[in-house]
DNA sequence: TGTACATCAGTGAACGCGCGTTCACTGATGTAC
DNA sequence: TGTACATCAGTGAACGCGCGTTCACTGATGTAC
């Protein structure tokens, strides 16, 4: 493919050719020069639209969480039809998000990007979790009051199980041997969990 | 400190010193040469132990995931004193031994070690699961025949919020700002969980 | 007890490699007149 | 419509660095006699 001496939207082009490479080798084997290469350019040109590779993942990261945190909020559709349904939604877009956004997903939470030194990032990043939250927060009110766990533990339960199963059923890694679907899987879990809640009839 | 010409125990030297590396910088940030530097020794050397920095690491993972099943089957205990003692304490199990190997713990589970090119360390982990899957299994069996899910994939579900709450709110990484201890979310979480199968009363 | 010798763990120098980053530059673009 | 010029995105060469790995070697250890 040809293209002249200005790229057009090389920026773009860069975060793109990072995600590729994040899917094939990893947030680890993603390298500056290799993302420069995919995008058909010097690796010093990264530097005009970049501080450096740090923060060219950063970027990556950033579009994930931004994505993310509307794919939740679409999900929890203001707890329409109703806060157990909208609750439901957003486990399972945990899921679809990690699925179909693999490079994001890794970028976001493999590639250990310190929030510190990126506070933007910890910014979105913040959004994206608070979406969950406030499902939490909308179910907890149909709790009986006496006895129910603070709606932050909840959210924490649902998002730890979510994860988890992304990392350790959805990934090659390590139990990849499960027998059943990732999907199947989270949607049982969160099942059995909301029953010990109360909020499903005990079958 | 001094040694002669000869170690000593060059091979667990090397393994202790990554371990130490990784604690500190992550499994990525782990190199062969400065594990060697840190036993005092040159990089060369290390080859007479291993056949390379891969097979340091696949070292490291294989002796956490010995401990690891160590600490399983002690915290199982034969299923005594009840099979859901023996399963909470599986559980919690876990996520001690994160706390306490965490070198280990990533060697295991963010390394990106693959099981396909170190078959010893495949086997090693299979072990490891087995434990919990054996507890849940027995587990079953104290359930109601008729509706209840298969032992493999509720001992998935335990694992996968283990993991979770390990990753997301015991290192680091993104979500650290729960409000809640690790242990007492992962113990509050398990308990609803159990909770909805119908194993504990229902509050 | 002493000596010759085989073993082999660790040395030190060297290698090629790809990395992130810098620098002075070049040439395409688009605006002012 | 045409020309001069400022802007700035991308070039290409170079850098220093630390990496994993190799090789011929050296010197400590321990065993045979």
């Amino acid at each position: 493919m040809k293209r002249g001496y200005h790229h057009g939207n090389l920026r773009q082009a860069l975060v793109d050719a990072a995600l590729d490479l994040i899917v094939q080798n990893g947030p680890q084997g993603f390298t500056l020069s290799e993302a420069a290469k995919a995008a058909d350019v010097t690796p010093a040109a990264v530097y005009r639209h970049f501080a450096g590779r740090d923060d060219l993942m950063a970027e990556v990261a950033r579009q994930g969480y931004d994505i993310f945190a509307a794919l939740m909020e679409f999900a929890y559709n203001d707890g329409k039809p109703t806060a157990l349904a909208a609750f439901e939604a957003t486990g399972r877009a945990y899921l679809a998000f990690a699925r179909k956004y693999p490079g994001h997903y890794q970028a976001m939470f493999e590639s250990g990007l310190s929030f510190n030194a990126h506070p933007d990032l910890a910014f979105t990043a913040a959004r994206a979790r608070g979406v969950l939250e406030q499902a939490a927060e909308q179910l907890s009110q149909h709790m009986p009051a006496t006895r129910r766990p603070p709606a932050s533990m909840f959210s924490a339960h649902i998002w730890a199980m979510s994860h988890g199963v992304v990392e350790l059923f959805m990934r090659g890694t390590p139990g990849a041997k499960s027998a059943f679907p990732p999907e199947d899987l989270l949607e049982a879990g969160i099942g059995i969990y909301l029953r010990g809640l109360g909020l499903l009839p005990p079958e």
